[in-house]
DNA sequence: AGGCAGGTGGCCA
DNA sequence: TGGCCACCTGCC
């Protein structure tokens, strides 16, 4: 494929190669590669599909296929630019919970990605008991099989629709295993209803969580993966076994429910809390695992 | 070599 | 409600 020459996008990101690392592979999407002979990350989200590259002074640049310029567009959209993340980390209690401002110090510049709902909702079905290595091979495999092709030899996560033309068995050959079944269901499920998932995207977080819930393999985690990272529903509160350990050891709150955990991340972090939880999780995450590509 | 991983749903008291 | 278990698959 023919790429863009390099160009830079914008002052108003600026992040290490840590950061970029943690906000493109750090479990909120699963397309983007690294490129160590290049020195890029190449990713794929919706029907668009991007490189990245940062300068020595922090700021991005981004190639694109020759003939898709706008994708540059797509992608500061995607990074957040029309996001208040400044607006959102101030009112966060950072100033009385100080494990909180010890993990907003340690990865400034974090953002959430701005996902599509449905492609978040599928590539969340996939994560269940597995890791982020594991889940990229799932959405890989989808999009290779089931997705159409974008640029060449470049497919797109496949849409409700396609997932629902292929039976269990195929998804199953995919090495989703027994998470085949309930994304066939939900598949089948929601391109009954081709309406149903704007319908839930639009409605106001507990609402359009309880509806979710009601597809078969959305349970509250999934749910509110679906919502936070696919429906910039901020206050959703992803309650997963990093959450639960940072919870446990820095909160003390040993021997509650995810239910009970949640509400309290809500209650506690406010209407942003998911954006608190992607903090959260990457320092626990991070560790077990310092360091990183 | 076996347990365990960014869960969920079903079954039992 | 609350606890326990099966469920695919691959990696430590």
């Amino acid at each position: 494929m023919n790429w863009s020459p390099w160009q830079p996008l914008g002052p108003s990101f600026v992040f290490t190669p840590d950061l970029l690392a943690e906000t493109l592979d750090g479990g909120q999407a699963f397309r983007w590669n690294f490129d160590s002979d290049g020195d890029y990350w190449q990713g794929v989200w919706s029907t668009h599909v991007a490189r990245i590259r940062h300068m020595d002074n922090g700021q991005l640049q981004v190639a694109t296929p020759a003939d898709s310029p706008e994708t540059v567009q797509h992608l500061s959209a995607y990074l957040g630019q029309n996001v208040d993340w400044r607006a959102m980390l101030d009112a966060l209690p950072w100033r009385s919970d100080s494990h909180l401002a010890n993990c907003l110090k340690s990865l400034p510049g974090l953002r959430l990605l701005q996902q599509s709902f449905p492609e978040t909702l599928l590539a969340f079905l996939c994560s269940a008991t597995k890791q982020i290595p594991q889940i990229k091979v799932m959405c890989q495999r989808l999009a290779e099989n089931l997705g159409s092709e974008i640029a060449p030899g470049i497919q797109a996560l496949p849409t409700w629709q396609q997932v629902a033309s292929a039976s269990e068995s195929q998804l199953r050959s995919l090495a989703l295993g027994f998470r085949a079944k309930n994304i066939k269901k939900t598949a089948d499920q929601l391109a009954s209803r081709p309406e149903l998932l704007a319908e839930i995207e639009a409605a106001p977080y507990p609402e359009a969580k309880a509806q979710l819930m009601e597809l078969p393999g959305v349970g509250e985690k999934i749910a509110d993966c679906a919502l936070l990272f696919g429906a910039a529903k901020f206050e959703a509160f992803p309650v997963d076994t990093w959450i639960i350990k940072v919870l446990e050891k820095r909160y003390g709150l040993t021997g509650w429910t995810p239910t009970q955990l949640s509400q309290f991340g809500r209650i506690h972090f406010g209407p942003y809390a998911g954006f608190a939880q992607q903090f959260l999780f990457a320092w626990e995450r991070r560790q077990k695992s310092p360091t990183r590509a």
